[in-house]
DNA sequence: GTGAAAGCGCTAACAG
DNA sequence: CTGTTAGCGCTTTCAC
């Protein structure tokens, strides 16, 4: 691997046959209305392009502690939500010069922290996370070094910049109609309950039925994890608890609602009379047999909403209280 | 935002009555094989730790000319099977003490010039792409500067690194089978042609039902892209051609047999005799009516044989000639 | 208008 | 065993 030589500012400078400095304000824009004469910046322009000259990120970020660089620290990337919300916020940073620099964490708090701190130490400008940890404390510490945006989970009480869909209410009104349907029983299937999409969506299932005036049993709740496994285990587990399919369930995610579709398939179920609904969409959901009615959210106005936010911070402005809560859709296809 | 300046080694040398060259030994860990006394060792290591001291990643890769950074450049992220590759890859990374910069290309060949050039200019160690190029030009001058391992899709007759799942072989016998099981016709729905995987697997179709003794109607190889709605599209107008849906498919990717089932659940026709086959799973297919035979792929393989030679190029090793062609799976659900 | 010089944080000779 | 020195590539005063 024969390696030419980087060109350098220095390189540029020389063969326009001006100094580093006089080069340095040119290409960095900023020629113009630091007089600069018009023939002088053409020059350099020119020889900057015909050399390709590509100035050194890192020996940038070393005098201006900016890194153009915004960490983002998610689960799981193979989960539909993330991945779609990845991709729409690397657009946004690409757009605007900003490296997306992604770190997953399996939900897993330990690993979390290891991430957050390699982002860190690679000098992000910002930071957003759909964290799995119990508190803000360490997001809180952050906050005060480099701007910190949560979203899709919040952690306690933080007053750290978040963006989130409103889950409780439509996760109601949902739950709601189907139990005014006049199911007997209605089942919900959560992922850990320490984390809070899952107390908001089961605080959502909660308030349904109450709406629908029908009481809730304590062992309707049950709770797993957000993976693909979890929501199979816990289908298997009620199915041979009662000795038939329950009759109605609404699955906190996506994820979960999947195990039990699996289950059903494998055990030629699907044509079995089960009420299913779901917090978040999935396309395929469409050609099922059987119909899901879903809460869904709007991953690329998260994003939208995450990259306003950070940027802003990021530019130095200092927007208090910056707390979204985004409305999401009911799908029904049951109608 | 009250800035705490960064604390250097600088500052951990003061404390510790050292200079910054044996704080930054000690700190890079080659303390003891250049015979830094025990003493100092622990002295420097304590403080550091005290002060949460984080060597600067910039200062660093500014003088090494490495970054410990890996560009990872695909075309779509919310695409199952990219998203299950990026994590994997993450993760390999990550353990690795390397950081990976994801970056989206929309299938889209200028995109992908700019989204390179973005990597290349954070001087990234190595790059690893899916690429939506019709020749691997650009690659071949960047791999003269940091190693590029292609994946997914082959640019021509490329000499670059390349790591691929075979299609031809699996889709031939996946075609093959449902050929002979007395089809009257068989459809192919493709992405765009130009690229290798459209090519590929009309290859595969093309000899399946050469090997099942069935002639080929040109009529039946149809094109689109690689989007949601191409495949969607693509079936509406061959059934207003056909004035029915046709009897077989082969479908070259996830996407497009996505658009498919939308189109059949909507029209109400998933109910019709229609044989359903693809390249890529999905999890979901098992819980469909319509059983769908396809070609799996192993995403986190073609992740760690990506890594395995990325990391070995950037370690100086020269790696001749790697091309590797990784086995598919068929994923039966007709039987 | 332009250049010289210092410094961002770190590493790597080379002297002691 | 440890300190001095000289960069890595760029920006940013501050003179000329």
């Amino acid at each position: 691997m024969n390696k030419p030589k980087r060109v350098t500012i220095k390189d540029i400078a020389q063969l326009a046959g001006v100094s580093k400095s006089t080069a340095s304000l040119v290409l960095s824009g900023r020629g113009k209305e630091l007089r600069v004469s018009e023939a002088t910046r053409e020059r350099v322009m020119d020889i900057a392009r015909q050399a390709h000259y590509q100035p050194s990120i890192h020996a940038r970020a070393l005098n201006s502690s900016r890194s153009h660089t915004v960490g983002l620290v998610v689960p799981e990337m193979t989960n539909q939500g993330f991945a779609t919300f990845s991709h729409a916020l690397e657009t946004l940073c690409r757009d605007a010069g900003l490296q997306l620099l992604i770190a997953c964490t399996d939900e897993n708090a330990s690993q979390e922290t290891l991430a957050v701190n390699n982002l860190i130490q690679r000098q992000v400008d910002g930071l957003i996370v759909a964290s799995s940890m119990l508190n803000d404390a360490e997001y809180q510490k952050i906050n005060q070094q480099i701007p910190v945006v949560l979203f899709d989970r919040h952690l306690g009480e933080s007053t750290l910049p978040l963006v989130i869909t409103d889950a409780i209410e439509p996760t109601a009104r949902l739950v709601e109609r189907v139990a005014r349907e006049g199911v007997e029983e209605f089942y919900f299937f959560g992922g850990q309950p320490r984390i809070s999409p899952t107390r908001d969506r089961l605080e959502g299932f909660r308030q349904g039925l109450d709406r629908a005036g029908m009481a809730l049993k304590p062992e309707w709740i049950i709770h797993g994890h957000y993976h693909a496994s979890s929501g199979y285990e816990m289908f298997a587990e009620l199915c041979m608890r009662l000795g038939r399919v329950p009759k109605a369930l609404f699955c906190a995610a996506c994820g979960l609602q999947e195990g039990v579709l699996r289950y059903l398939s494998q055990h030629g179920l699907l044509e079995q009379p089960i009420r299913l609904c779901s917090f978040d969409d999935h396309y395929l959901y469409d050609a099922l047999s059987v119909k899901i009615d879903t809460v869904v959210q709007d991953e690329r106005m998260l994003a939208w909403n995450c990259f306003e936010i950070i940027s802003g911070l990021i530019e130095g402005e200092t927007l208090e209280n910056q707390q979204r809560q985004l409305p999401a859709l009911l799908k029904w296809r049951s109608a």
